[in-house]
DNA sequence: ATTCTATTTCAACGCTCGTTTAATATCAAT
DNA sequence: ATTGATATTAAACGAGCGTTGAAATAGAAT
């Protein structure tokens, strides 16, 4: 046996990831935390700190992993498709199927995880800082990928695609249940199938209706 | 003069409006609420009962105006096509216009409501209960008349086209700057004509990529 | 066995939280 | 002017907050 004890971090960072992603930063107090991971108060502070720097530290454990695995499809989708461009659809798959593909297959760790990423990237607060430090990288990789896919676009079209597909990105990682409230139990907030679906055709070609010129030169 | 007197409730509505969407919910106490609208810290419980009936009767406010402008452009933009249906893109305008017009040019007051809808339609802990309260009737009515611009999409295909509409629009609502980190500046995320002329035609063409059937009917 | 470091426990610190109570003030109607 | 409902003030309540320090424990190296 490869010895895989639960350390007194890793219970912490659990227990925090569930906590952080239902409730929020300053819904969920440090006892609530201590108290899920069945361990004593003090030792946040001993191993992490402060509640902020213990947040942070959940945002990186699986970050890292995440943009790890990105960036690894993301040129082999861009080997794929040399010397040609690859196509939006495959650039986007590349940035989105590492989440959901571990939506579907991997533990509520994850899950949790993907929920707190809705939080703070929809947070005015933490948003810019927070979600920048651990991923600001990958994505403009991301974004260069998808302006390679649609030559002639400007720029700015493809940084506000981007904030669009984030924007309905991370409201399904959210998981509100309004979903399943507005079409009377039709759908489901945690249908991943359904999700992975309809996710990248919709973001792939919002990008594409954006790239098209769209109205006269004279509005810009 | 039309006496157009802040009365206490005003003051309070206002100041909780502002600092909820800044800070959040739990990251806004009674007494910064109070101390920024200038008046006594027992007067919230007088007039609204508690804290969360606080945020209640804030998100009740500007949220009954918007829907019956919603409703209004909604029943112009099928009445103008009748006896045909009416285009995606006029049904999507009718449902963001009023919202992008007055982050446009109306006062403060709207632009930190708006974000305070970002706010609480990805939280977890309210998106669902809170949201639906206020913008329920509209809504459907709503994904109703996008079914009729798109016959033969899937309903299924709507509503998740729905929630991606929202997700994009909550987020640039919530005007985190991560957009001017990413582009380096090149957009702003407060720059409401650039916003209002790619959001339109973003999801348009998104729920009509989903619309379309895209693979193999093995695969729902 | 002893030493030394890393970890855990326990109790408490000062502070802020939402809410309540009772006294006071405001002001239109009598 | 007096009344009476409405609104505001000032002070305090108990509870919970993040953080800290000193003492107890555990575990590996000597």
């Amino acid at each position: 046996m490869p010895r895989p004890k639960r350390t007194t971090k890793d219970k912490l960072l659990d227990a925090a990831e569930k906590l952080f992603a239902r409730r929020g930063f300053h819904g969920t107090s440090l006892r609530d935390i201590t108290g899920a991971a069945g361990v004593d108060l003090a030792l946040v502070n001993y191993h992490f700190g402060s509640k902020k720097q213990l947040l942070e530290t959940v945002l990186e454990r699986r970050g890292q992993v995440l943009n790890e695995e990105r960036l690894r499809r993301l040129a082999d989708v861009r080997h794929r498709a040399a010397p040609h461009a690859p196509s939006t659809e495959a650039v986007v798959g590349a940035f989105l199927d590492p989440i959901l593909d571990r939506l579907a297959h991997a533990g509520p760790g994850w899950h949790s995880y993907f929920a707190l990423i809705a939080y703070v990237n929809n947070s005015p607060e933490w948003g810019r800082k927070l979600m920048g430090k651990t991923f600001d990288v990958t994505v403009r990789e991301f974004i260069q990928a998808v302006m390679l896919s649609l030559p002639g676009a400007a720029p700015e079209d493809i940084f506000w695609g981007y904030n669009f597909l984030t924007g309905a990105l991370t409201l399904s990682l959210a998981e509100t249940g309004r979903l399943d409230a507005l079409s009377d139990g039709l759908c489901r907030s945690n249908d991943v199938a359904a999700l992975k679906a309809r996710l990248g055709p919709y973001v792939a070609a919002g990008l594409r209706g954006l790239a098209r010129p769209r109205r006269s030169p004279r509005e810009r």
